[in-house]
DNA sequence: AACCTAAGCAACCGCGTCGGG
DNA sequence: CCCCGACGCGGTTGCTTAGGT
């Protein structure tokens, strides 16, 4: 690969994608030193690399404990659960997500669920398609535990939702769009309990619009509902 | 087949925090 | 208490790949 192409820094340092090479002489490096120490990696092991982008590549690229392949549906669950709790904070979110590094994790974010402006129904409808899925995969997890729970307080919280949602602007721009966990599960719940859907629907329909700075507090208020369900 | 666009992802950058001297 | 280096985190960049026209 070319990418970024080959490049030293003024002071001597390689940048860009690494080779085969120096990852293997940063595979031996941790293996004889353990991790940290990053800024002696250039001296210890004969890299061109400064410390910092030593531990990048180890932490995204080399660990061993690094799982590979897609996120699975379960992850993504976890992903937007823990996002609509801490946000950004994609380190934290990592933690509970083993073998999942925090740059997978916003990225697979970014990719997915932020979406931008242009072609925003087309966005729209890839990301109703999604919810979908998703939604099914939720339901398969859900449905047992819906059965047991007596599947009462939907309705109501439904009704809660819609008074909290009228006190709020909605803003017709959809680069403002997000994905709430507890919308996500409020949905999955609803298709699970079938008859409430519609109330569910209306609640996530609500959030396509919603504005980045009330993300917070609307998050807040979604949790609280969700609470109300399980 | 050629071109275009969006998605995916590795890697970089800047900044904040922490701990040792 | 201050300074500085090391580290970690979140945001951003830009190249590659895949899919569509």
């Amino acid at each position: 690969m070319a990418q970024w192409g080959i490049m030293e820094a003024e002071e001597g340092w390689r940048k860009g994608p690494w080779t085969a090479e120096e990852d293997r002489l940063l595979v031996e490096y941790v293996k004889l030193h353990g991790e940290g120490r990053w800024n002696n990696v250039a001296r210890l092991a004969g890299l061109k690399r400064n410390g910092k982008s030593c531990r990048l590549r180890w932490v995204n690229y080399l660990r061993p404990d690094l799982k590979r392949g897609r996120i699975t549906p379960h992850e993504e669950s976890v992903i937007l659960e823990l996002h609509a709790i801490w946000g950004n904070r994609w380190s934290t979110i990592a933690r509970s997500l083993p073998g999942r590094t925090d740059n997978e994790i916003k990225n697979y974010w970014r990719t997915h669920f932020k979406k931008r402006g242009k072609s925003s129904s087309q966005n729209a409808e890839k990301t109703r398609a999604r919810l979908l899925r998703r939604q099914q995969f939720f339901q398969q997890q859900r449905q047992q535990d819906q059965l047991n729970a007596g599947k009462t307080d939907l309705r109501m919280a439904a009704a809660a939702f819609k008074q909290e949602m009228a006190a709020y602007p909605v803003v017709a721009d959809e680069e403002a769009m997000f994905c709430s966990t507890a919308a996500i599960n409020a949905y999955a719940a609803a298709a699970t309990v079938g008859d409430q859907a519609e109330d569910m629907i209306f609640m996530w329909d609500g959030l396509w619009n919603l504005d980045d700075h009330l993300h917070g507090s609307i998050t807040n208020k979604l949790a609280d509902c969700y609470t109300n369900f399980y």
